[in-house]
DNA sequence: GGGACGCTTCGGCCGCCGCCGAAACGTCGT
DNA sequence: ACGACGTTTCGGCGGCGGCCGAAGCGTCCC
């Protein structure tokens, strides 16, 4: 059977609490230090820097050294890809701590999944873009002609998301709403011209996203997006 | 951060070889029973019990009885869709011993993914229904207006899978092939109706499809699908 | 250059888990 | 009813791996 995965030595990758809460930290995209890793996760720094090692050698994560600080960061979408669809198999943990409710309630709204939109945010935005006839499939997402031009004319790079090696479009399972959010090439291209316009913001420390106010009314007014939980 | 997922439990699930093998050996949608698949990963009946209790724990696959002998099989196509998610990223287990390669070529050539036809087979399809205007998207495989009469006239269950509560379609990364092929509700429909018209046959003991005669002249005729490696 | 800082490496402890054979349990066939 | 068979449970062994504190290494800042 050379055809075989060997799904055991990425499982052993995930199969510690820790290592599990360092990729999900990891899973809006960003690139964040060992030592932050270290705390959120409640371990010691060298159990730490033992995790992320055994994350680096399984490939599921990659590390940049800047400065006396070492920058992990998911290694690939493909990796993102993979533990959304493990995510649909894993129950949520537990809440710990009352303090997390308005954490939660502010991931829920709008977060990064990997390098596209989702949360209420991510969700709303793909079904308007359904009902404006921009992407085709409610649970599939296809991009059509019209919504070439549309997302042409919000200065999303269409084109490259057009040509790259990965499919256009994509849709990922939101964990939080029922519903799929944009994801693929063009998933990306919305992504980052949301951050390039200035319409989302990632939030300085936590994984959330700010929608500033000019982006949010362009949200209400063009496409009826709400945010309200 | 009550969003979080528990990537570790599963993680658990997969991290052995034992267990990694018993999940290849299901990943084509048939129930095996214990033995069968304790002599497959070589080991012993009791660990291999123990092992199957912790798949289904995690609610990986189910155990139906039947008489004296238990029958395992995937709990879910989400689970196939995971570990095809997290194929993607693991390496194929190098081949062991020269008597692999026959089976390999015969599995390479047609094979069940959990639910629908996959191979060289699910592969040439899903390109020449591409071809034919059946599917949209050479990496999305929607389904077309065209698309549905076509399917129709093979009498497949088109009107099922647009309701069904899962995608329509999906586009299944290939591990064999690198092209995607023909997965989501369509795909399990088109699968079922290959069976049921004889076109394929699943192989007795093995994971590999047989494709009888008239079927295979068929694909020839109509789509020009070869199974020629 | 010296000290603070971030991270990794090392050594040691402890608990978990995979492995097996033997025994128990339930089912099938005669 | 009895033995054969498939499977699970149990007991015990051995090794891997997670955890930490201390020490080592490189970087930043005054």
């Amino acid at each position: 059977m050379s055809r075989d995965r060997d799904f055991s030595t990425i499982g052993r990758a995930l199969a510690t609490p820790a290592r599990s809460a360092f990729l999900n930290l990891l899973m809006d995209g960003t690139s964040r230090p060992a030592g932050e890793l270290a705390q959120a996760a409640g371990v010691s720094a060298s159990t730490a820097s033992e995790h992320l090692a055994i994350l680096v050698e399984a490939g599921l994560v990659t590390c940049a050294a800047q400065g006396r600080r070492r920058l992990y960061r998911l290694a690939d979408a493909s990796v993102a890809e993979a533990l959304e669809a493990l995510g649909v198999l894993a129950d949520p943990t537990p809440v710990t701590g009352y303090r997390r409710s308005r954490q939660a309630e502010h991931l829920a709204a709008a977060r990064f999944c990997y390098d596209h939109l989702a949360g209420r945010l991510g969700t709303a935005l793909a079904r308007a873009w359904v009902e404006a006839g921009w992407l085709a499939g409610r649970d599939v997402l296809a991009l059509t002609t019209a919504g070439e031009d549309g997302f042409r004319a919000l200065r999303v790079d269409v084109d490259g998301a057009l040509v790259a090696r990965r499919p256009t479009t994509r849709a990922c399972p939101d964990w939080t709403e029922r519903r799929p959010h944009l994801a693929g090439a063009l998933g990306a291209a919305v992504g980052r011209r949301f951050l390039e316009a200035g319409w989302v913001v990632r939030h300085r420390a936590g994984r959330g996203l700010a929608v500033t106010g000019p982006g949010l009314a362009e949200l209400r007014e063009r496409w009826g997006v709400s945010l309200r939980g």
